[in-house]
DNA sequence: TGACATTGGTTTCCTGGGAAACTACATTGC
DNA sequence: GCAATGTAGTTTCCCAGGAAACCAATGTCA
């Protein structure tokens, strides 16, 4: 934090708390892609299947908002989703240029597989502490993400 | 978390403290990157300068460690910093090989600055919790750390 | 109806990082 | 002394994502 007095000296990476999630985060991040790599699959396109699960119906512009990407970015995921035959694009009723993304079976097969991947890693990760402290945590995250009004993952 | 009766439906992403951590840790990181943006500096080229700072002689390995980046990878951030006239490569004393790298008087200068940015950005996300809460959670970060060991920042 | 603006989605170009090949120095063992 | 092996650092190739140009369908307003 800053303080009023001059620093002598330029303060170092470790005194952000930014430093710190970054560190953790990239960490399970990085162990979570290991594990869907198994499945030959990356950790934006996990996310792209999950928010297809939810709804039977997903527009594009809906899939932007969750992945947090620019449309180009994610219009290349739904294609590499439609390569790999776990997703499919098709025009929108009554539109000719809007399309409504879905899941093949074999992406709505897929998803509970990765999902318990996901709980794994979170495990392995945060299993080890009290309840309490979890929960206080993720309380934190999302009080700070209330307060500062943070809208979309960027991926960064 | 993993319960033991059958998930009727995948969990969902938000369910997963490392999705908030990460959301958290991407909004921090990228609005850093935008401060350092107007410096001229990505994150990782501040994080290089920065470690250079601290050690008068440093080596390239010992930056590959604080970067927790491939070796080919922070050769590249080298040579950037190079181009930029911050740092500069020299062949260490007895070696025709290892190198010592080591600040320019202009990278000299600019940490200092850069490094009111971090402490500016870090203030921007966490400034409005409570001391308490602000070293409660550096805490648990860190003890997360220590508990699985964890040793380098995989930049993913 | 027809010009113009808007908007959904794709493509192109560029940048940063990982993997692995590669180069040149260094060390070890004979 | 010199081959074989190891090691520091660079380079090449590839991939994912952002920015912006682009294309086509839609909306709007005279």
């Amino acid at each position: 934090m800053t303080r009023h007095k001059k620093q002598s000296t330029p303060s170092p990476l470790e005194a952000h708390l930014g430093f710190w999630l970054r560190f953790i985060s990239n960490h399970v991040s990085l162990r979570f892609q290991h594990l869907l790599e198994a499945e030959g699959v990356t950790v934006t396109e996990w996310v792209a299947l999950r928010t297809l699960w939810s709804q039977e119906e997903t527009t594009h512009a809906a899939l932007i908002q969750t992945l947090g990407m620019t449309k180009g970015a994610a219009s290349k995921v739904v294609s590499r989703l439609e390569e790999k035959g776990l997703a499919e694009r098709q025009l929108a009723d009554g539109s000719a240029r809007e399309q409504s993304l879905g899941l093949t079976t074999k992406g709505k097969a897929l998803v509970p597989l990765l999902s318990a991947l996901a709980d794994a890693n979170d495990a392995h990760f945060f299993g080890h502490l009290p309840a309490a402290e979890r929960q206080a945590l993720m309380q934190t995250m999302q009080a700070l993400v209330q307060h500062h009004q943070l809208k979309v993952v960027p991926t960064a």
